[in-house]
DNA sequence: CAGATGTAGTTGTTTAAACAAATTGTTTCC
DNA sequence: GGAAACAATTTGTTTAAACAACTACATCTG
């Protein structure tokens, strides 16, 4: 369905208001769809966001700044977020030796095993974009890029 | 800046994971955007989308239901999202006099008035979409709404 | 017209997001 | 080498999101 008939307005002041609000509209379908496929796992986005960061930065460990700097949605309140994965025992967290400012976060097996019982299920969720051809898909990525350039640098 | 560079993730599965990730990405982007610049005229997100949809169908009332329906991004605690509304006086609330389940919220004059307010300062938040050119962001558009028919109906 | 079913909103409660201020540790620079 | 500036994370507190259970009303069906 277009995005006219989605939110039932019939026009646009112009291309941009409708790209904008297409947009913001697109991400809350895309979020539901996400949660939902989230739940069923008992992990929330944000925190399969950053089991999968940890996974790329393991057998090493990574800072709370780094982790964020990498997350999709950046989380203002990475401290209590990684309590919650403590809790699960996806992940350890120590002071880091040199630095002790900064706090050492790895992933553990336990956590490992969980994103392993996930990754199958990973095209399930990706179904919901195969509408587009893979060119397509290359196209919309390749606009959301230069979307974002216009104030990122 | 492309989104690889962006979470420093060199390469995805396929085109599809990379979309979805982007978009999410983007997303997360412009909702900072939207929501410091929303902030300055002291609304949220949604308490602005409510006003818009309400001035669409100003003088006519409209009911939460119907509200939802078109929402950008739908709040399932509407009730009391409209309860902040009417703290503000942008919005009264009564019940529905054909159908006593229902109930009818219309705009007020000081929430068009805060509306007259924000509107000229629009076009300031849609610069953060203008580096695409117009025929782009048209393209974007349709590909979004493409994106959404592969679940949606 | 009574009981069942469905609909529209609301309320209660748990949990997490948002933001600012504070804490702790490291550099830098006289 | 000590004060000032900065950096990395944490904590406190206010506010809103999420979800389920519930109330009140309408409609349908026999």
């Amino acid at each position: 369905m277009s995005i006219e008939k989605d939110i039932n307005q019939k026009e646009f002041k112009n291309a941009f208001q409708k790209v904008y609000i297409n947009l913001m509209y697109t991400n809350s379908w895309m979020q539901d769809l996400s949660k939902t496929w989230c739940k069923q796992f008992d992990i929330t986005q944000q925190q399969y966001n950053v089991l999968r960061i940890l996974r790329g930065a393991h057998p090493n460990c990574m800072n709370p700044g780094s982790i964020k700097q990498v997350m999709i949605d950046k989380s203002p309140d990475l401290t209590r977020l990684i309590d919650r994965l403590i809790d699960k025992e996806y992940v350890q967290r120590e002071t880091c030796g040199s630095n002790r400012r900064k706090v050492d976060v790895i992933i553990t097996q336990k956590g490992l095993d969980k994103l392993s019982e996930l990754d199958p299920h990973e095209d399930g969720m990706l179904d919901n974009v195969r509408n587009l051809s893979e060119e397509e898909a290359n196209q919309l990525s390749s606009l959301l890029d230069k979307l974002r350039n216009s104030r990122d640098e």
